[in-house]
DNA sequence: ATTCATAATTATTAATGCAAAATTAAGTTT
DNA sequence: AAACTTAATTTTGCATTAATAATTATGAAT
């Protein structure tokens, strides 16, 4: 019945998960101390998984292993936040700019098809997050290289702990819907140069609406 | 007296780094299941630091966790290398550009130092790879992003698997030290441009030259 | 009163134990 | 003889227990 019934993972990647949704939400607060023993308790589980889960999220960056004092959330700076998001930038655009190479018929039907869900879900925020990730992440799968996506993935991992702080701006909405037209638009005319450049832009207007 | 007298780091840190040495050096044989009963008894340890480091080495990408299976040792195929490759080429070029930018005479001597012990290295392998290293490091660190480096250190770490199938070939080691010195003319010229290009030379003729 | 030392408590790290699942082997049936 | 089923063995995954290190609290001495 439940989802522990028939579990196909490991409990330790059920429990990183949750973790992580608990650093998004700032139910665990950057700085603090992830007590072991409550946690463990406290989700009916022993420390051993938890402890396998932490050492997860430790490799995402998002909690930072002390020796002999155990787990704590990662603090992201102003700074960190700078710098994944110029990461990203790089990873994604260069991303994009294979896509608008190598794209088909059938891709390019997919990124409209995502930027159309995305146009109806600009009233609602928490789906207008989730679209926007399954755009960035269609871009990143059609480059096809899936040590990108893994890298991605983990550096994304990071800048959704500043989700809070990085939320939409006045106006931010309808200008990231347009950034994304164009790197819609780039990639369908298979001009890498341009799609690069779309993706860098929308990087940059995220990060000074995010700081 | 030993190392582990006055060990200052975790058990599960030093396993790790054990088996990144055994996948290396080809002691672990890619696809191989690695047997944790045997591995941590050989070692004088029990299972639990030992499944703490499968799981780092799991998110480097260097074993392969399967549910209910264990760990398995990555294969990395050459399409693997081929996208590592890639990645590689578009942070550190990137780091290249940057640093071209921001460096001063300190930074510039130490590129310079090292490239000299670099050149004195040519005819010792281990060692040309060690100093090889320390300079790309080095760019990475000057570049001042501690993601980038947290990040290319992983993909290093993958790409070193192959370290055997990339071993110099004929003339590759006087090519390389070519094409670091134009690294360091473009860095220490301030030519961003150049640098970011001489640094995506180096890498494209490394995956020529690995294949 | 303040500081240093020592004891006690708390928490992390590592080892051991146990149960569930998967693979392998053996046996029976068709 | 081949295939399927069942039993046995192996191995993973999780829990528990033991030991080691760190922090806090208490007391004594200057």
């Amino acid at each position: 019945m439940s989802s522990l019934a028939l579990k196909q993972r490991a409990l330790y990647l059920d429990v990183a998960e949750l973790m992580r949704q608990r650093i998004y939400s700032r139910a665990l607060a950057p700085g603090e101390w992830i007590d072991e023993l409550r946690t463990a308790e406290e989700l009916g589980i022993s420390r051993t998984p938890l402890r396998e889960a932490l050492k997860v999220l430790a490799s995402e960056g998002l909690v930072t292993m002390k020796v002999r004092r155990g787990a704590y959330v990662t603090e992201v700076s102003t700074q960190d936040l700078r710098q994944v998001y110029e990461l990203l930038s790089l990873l994604e655009s260069d991303a994009a700019a294979v896509v608008a190479c190598s794209v088909d018929a059938v891709g390019k039907s997919q990124l409209k098809a995502l930027h159309q869900t995305l146009i109806k879900a600009a009233n609602n925020t928490d789906k207008f997050f989730e679209v926007n990730e399954q755009f960035h992440m269609r871009v990143l799968e059609l480059a096809n290289n899936r040590w990108r996506i893994q890298v991605v993935n983990d550096l994304r991992k990071v800048m959704k702990v500043n989700r809070q702080t990085s939320l939409l701006k006045s106006g931010r909405v309808q200008a990231s819907l347009q950034e994304h037209q164009a790197v819609v638009d780039a990639i369908c005319s298979n001009d890498a140069a341009a799609a690069g450049a779309a993706m860098r832009a929308h990087f940059d207007n995220g990060l000074a609406a995010a700081q």
